[in-house]
DNA sequence: AACATTTTGCAACATAGTTGCAATAGTGTA
DNA sequence: TACACTATTGCAACTATGTTGCAAAATGTT
C-alpha cells in the first residue's frame, strides 16, 4: 500500500511529502469520494490546513484526483482512475451521493449519457449528479 | 411587472415586502441565473446581506426559484416555471454554464435523461450540468 | 554532505454563510 | 384609519471556508 502511493506520487512528477502520502491514503482507505473536512478529520493535527488545500489542488492538477459538483455546493474530492493524467481528464462518469450516509461515489462504469444541445449551444463538459439511497444503506435497511 | 411580482409573491403566501420585490425583479430583469453576489450587486446596499441570504432561502422553500449545482461549486439561483411549487419541485432540466461568460442558463425544455442505475442504487434527483460556450456567445465570435 | 528547489507552517487576510435579538414593516381586523 | 399581531429586516458577532506572502523545513540531486 505504502509502495502504491509512492509509485502514484512519483509517476505523476511529486516528490514524496509526509502529507501527500497521508493524504492519499485516505482516499485508498475510505472507497467514497471526500471532502476537504473530511480529510482533516482523518490526518488530524499532523498537517496545515493550508497544507491540505494546496496538496489536494496539486492532486487535481496532475489528475490524481478530481472534483464532484454537488447539489449542496460542497467540493468534494475522489480518485481519478489511471486513465486519467495531468491536463487531460477523463472523467465522464456519473457520480451518486446518498441522501442517508451523506457519501459520495464515483459509478464508474456508469457514462454519462449524450444529451442533444439546442442551437448555438456547444457542450464541452458534462456533469451528471444522482442523489437517492446507495447500495450499502438500502442493504441494511 | 410590479404586478407581476406582487401576484407571485401572493400565491406563494408571502407578505409583499421591497427585499422580496427587488431580488424577484432581478431575477426577471436578468434571464440568466443569478449568483448572491450577482444580486448583491443587482441591489446595491439598499438591503442587508444578511437578508438577500434568508430572501433567497424563502423563495427556494416556495419554489419559487431552484439552486443549480456548479463544477466550481459557487451556489447559483434561478426562477421556477410556473410548475414548481413548494415542496415539489419539477426541476428536471438540463443547465448550462458558459465558459466565456459565466453566465448559468435553464435549458428549459431539454429533460435530463435517464441512466440505469447499479443494483442496490436508488436515485431520486438526478442534476445535469453541462460547460461550454452558450448561443450569446457564440453569434458574438 | 552540500546545494538548489519544493513544500510546509504560520499569520494574516478575504469571502461566504449563520444566528440571536431588538427594531421595523406588513397584514388582517375592527 | 388605527390597532394589534405577526413576519421581516438590520445589526453585530460569529463560524466556516478558502487564499496569499514569506520564512523555515524537508526533499531530491550531485
Amino acid at each position: 500500500m505504502e509502495q502504491k502511493i509512492i509509485d502514484l506520487l512519483k509517476r505523476s512528477g511529486l516528490s514524496i511529502t509526509d502529507s501527500r502520502k497521508k493524504i492519499l491514503d485516505s482516499f485508498f482507505q475510505k472507497n467514497s469520494a471526500l471532502a476537504h473536512a473530511d480529510i482533516e478529520d482523518y490526518v488530524g493535527t499532523d498537517f496545515d490546513r493550508v497544507t491540505i488545500y494546496r496538496t489536494l489542488q496539486t492532486f487535481v492538477d496532475k489528475g490524481i484526483i478530481h472534483t464532484i459538483p454537488t447539489p449542496d455546493n460542497a467540493v468534494v474530492y475522489a480518485l481519478c482512475k489511471d486513465s486519467c493524467s495531468a491536463g487531460h481528464h477523463h472523467d465522464n462518469h456519473v457520480h451518486f451521493i446518498c441522501d442517508n450516509c451523506n457519501k459520495t461515489f464515483c459509478l464508474e462504469h456508469i457514462v454519462v449519457p449524450a444529451v442533444k444541445m439546442p442551437t448555438g449551444f456547444n457542450a464541452t463538459q458534462i456533469d451528471m449528479v444522482v442523489s437517492g439511497v446507495c447500495n450499502f444503506c438500502n442493504n441494511v435497511s
